[in-house]
DNA sequence: CTTGATAGCATACATTTGTCTGGTATAATC
DNA sequence: GATTATACCAGACAAATGTATGCTATCAAG
């Protein structure tokens, strides 16, 4: 075909390429020549090996299939998992097999854990105004870690009787407090024979657009 | 080797394999085999496949090498994409070469425009309390979409002169306004020849726990 | 005991996919 | 003009990888 001017099919190529694998798919040397309608698979992997040398991509194994990848993806893209958004809060322990949830949030997890993160984190959709001064706004989705202990000013969710709210928690001489972060809403005391910490709020998340 | 319980070897696999998926790199039927140290290719095909038969795992391509995916992408859900946390607000396009970024924010993008590599997605820490009426705190992260146009009302991010901001787009008779939400701070009127609009956020995350 | 289901093995085969060798064309540089 | 570099093509080969067929063994249910 034509021949384009320097660099700028390279860079093409690369944008290609990345987005592929940052979708977990890494490509082919054949797809990217199909991609960019080459007649030759070499042209392809000469853009590759290319990028390979300018250190835009990495290789990973000799001859294996699908083997580029982005470099430093040990970093930032090796630690994602996806924890299930809840559409109520969970009552037992969580169900592993079908888990009445919205979706999956993809969640980048900097330990260990990551293996078994699923289990212990949960998404919860806000309701209400009561945390509006933590920055935490109704239809907000909270990232929550299962634990049954927390420290005083940590955000939380807690169940008090039937109802599941998330509050800031407060240890007043023993005593488990619940506070809104709106001056609108009192301190709640609940009963502890009622009451039952849920989990600690690790995260929160706003979407600004519909369909995101 | 050995016989194992019915169902624990399968579930094990599956761990495997979602982990192995999460971190964008699709293992090949033999890669399995080696990882649970079967002698046979089949057994862990079989594995997979029954995987596959019980809504487990997906399969992309009929007999294309690593093709096996996390369902959900398919389930019209929303596939995960990685998007660049940059350490500052980016000047020009996007460089592709080496990304002055901190890391990688796992987003899952649903509708079709997912694999619209035009899209250019990318992660900004936010600084300052001009936000805080709108929920965004110092130090949250922004994700905004690199876009010349927004609608008044959204919140953008804009570079003014030389500075970059996140703030309420208004548009009065046909004037540009930023408008931060807090009382603090006035309406900015930036001069045209200052003012560029760098993109959309589309979502705010905060981090509460350190190491996330 | 027979049957069926599950777990696993061994080997062969077909396709996909990475790699190689050699070639053409255009543009810039010496 | 000769040289060098980049962009691209054509065809072939070899390794990686998915798939198929037939087999053994264990366990539970009938």
């Amino acid at each position: 075909m034509g021949r384009t001017p320097p660099g700028q099919t390279r860079e093409r190529i690369f944008r290609f390429v990345r987005q592929r694998l940052l979708n977990g798919q890494p490509p082919t040397v054949r797809e990217v020549q199909e991609a960019f309608s080459f007649r030759s698979v070499q042209t392809a992997r000469e853009h590759l090996e290319a990028l390979v040398e300018t250190g835009h991509l990495s290789k990973e194994g000799g001859g294996k299939a699908r083997g580029y990848r982005l470099p430093g993806a040990g970093r930032g893209a090796g630690t994602t998992v996806l924890v299930p958004l809840l559409g109520r809060v969970p009552a037992g322990p969580l169900d592993t097999a079908v888990e009445e949830h919205e979706g999956y949030l993809p969640l980048s997890t900097r330990r260990a854990h990551a293996d078994r993160a699923d289990e212990e984190l949960f998404g919860l959709r806000v309701h209400g105004e009561s945390m509006t001064g933590a920055g935490i706004l109704p239809g907000d989705v909270v990232v929550v870690r299962r634990q049954a202990q927390a420290v005083s000013g940590d955000i939380v969710v807690a169940r008090v009787g039937d109802e599941a709210t998330v509050k800031r928690l407060r240890l007043r001489s023993g005593r488990v407090e619940l506070h809104a972060e709106n001056p609108a809403f009192a301190p709640i005391v609940p009963d502890p024979a009622e009451f039952e910490l849920l989990g600690k709020v690790v995260e929160v998340r706003r979407y600004l657009e519909e369909g995101r």
